[in-house]
DNA sequence: GCGTGTGAACTGGTTCACAGCG
DNA sequence: CGCTGTGAACCAGTTCACACGC
């Protein structure tokens, strides 16, 4: 079965829930619950986990854990994989830094940068490169991550030279839209500029009283 | 006419392109060109701006600056709101200093922790309080947009206390889902770790053959 | 002829309703 | 009797094809 582009999202966001509420009392969550908690409605959450197949129990709820792994071992998320941040700037050190990092199942093994200078300085316990080295760490470690870390103005050209290095995904924190179609790279945004914007112009239309259907804002 | 998430989406993608297009050369934008740059087939574009009505001449393309306003007009996205900031640890200091705050068409006017040292010795062009003070002045300043940057374990009790002081918008930096359906309110979520799952997942599927239908896994 | 605007066809994701198991 | 699993109905958004203005 074929996973659409919504339903792994909405997976991806159980698992969180699902791994947060495996502790202590071995509950059982119902899809009620489940969709309560996330804000979408039952039955799309029992089609999404049907998909799986073979978790929950038919008349009672989800166990948890099985949840967990089921989501986890249909999406790969523990499988380990390599990532790379290229830029290592103010915004590339605050997510360097980031601690719960490695609950993404991925493990930083570069850090690359233009300035010399700053690669000399900078305490981190993975490898620093200069840029013009990129490709050739990539190829050899076969990083499969990049975080995209450098200042807007050079980020198009730094998404080039990583697919051309064979990147296969990049995360992109640059304002600068990486849209360009590369079949089998897989690009995702985080921006908070397009976010801020993105309330504005749903305070906007909500206040103008356009319908807006459905809570799910948070989502898509 | 209404517009549908997706297109709302797209048109604030589209505004950051323009914008950045309606420098120096005059040019004339066509939905082809736009969509390659934005990584979205052309009849959609054209459907998107459609919808805004009147702009674009049958014919030869677009007028960046046109467009630009247009979207910018049927968003809101120059309406002047107020916003604050919630949590002022780490994280929130970075979002504070987020030089491009200002396009946002938001102004930070307030300053929210716990930790009445940390009040007194930051440093901002906002005023800072503490917690206790929140849905006071939240509610006296008409703000409306809430950057929630406190620990994990408080996004919930936060949210919550947001939105009873009657906050209209909540930009979730925690690594916690704010699902919860709360009429009115809207919430995205800016979330790394689930950003990092996404690629994981995204990879793990094409690596095992899966369609994934049209390069928009940025989008969406 | 290039490129927008648009109504009509289509696709696929969501919603519904009910069967079936604990 | 509560709650999952699922096939059928529904609907929104995307895609297509063509008419029209420059």
């Amino acid at each position: 079965m074929d996973l659409s582009l919504p339903t792994i999202k909405r997976l991806v966001a159980l698992y969180r829930i699902a791994s947060e509420l495996q502790g202590s009392p071995p509950q059982t969550l119902s899809s009620a619950k489940l969709g309560q908690l996330l804000g979408v409605p039952s039955h799309t959450l029992r089609k999404d986990i049907a998909n799986l197949g073979g978790v929950g129990t038919t008349g009672s709820g989800y166990n948890p854990q099985a949840l967990c792994s089921a989501i986890a071992q249909r999406l790969g998320l523990h499988t380990p994989r390599k990532a790379c941040i290229v830029g290592l700037g103010r915004l590339g050190s605050a997510v360097m830094h980031y601690e719960r990092f490695g609950e993404s199942g991925y493990s930083i093994v570069a850090g690359f940068d233009t300035n010399i200078n700053r690669l000399e300085t900078l305490r981190a316990d993975f490898a620093l490169y200069p840029v013009y080295e990129m490709a050739e760490v990539i190829r050899r470690q076969a990083i499969e991550l990049a975080l995209l870390c450098v200042p807007a103005d050079a980020a198009g050209a730094s998404a080039q030279a990583l697919i051309g290095a064979g990147i296969r995904g990049i995360l992109n924190f640059t304002p600068h839209n990486l849209g360009g179609g590369h079949q089998g790279v897989v690009i995702r945004n985080i921006d908070f500029l397009f976010e801020c914007r993105m309330v504005s112009s749903l305070l906007t239309l909500q206040q103008q009283g356009s319908p807006l259907k459905s809570a799910d804002t948070s989502f898509v």
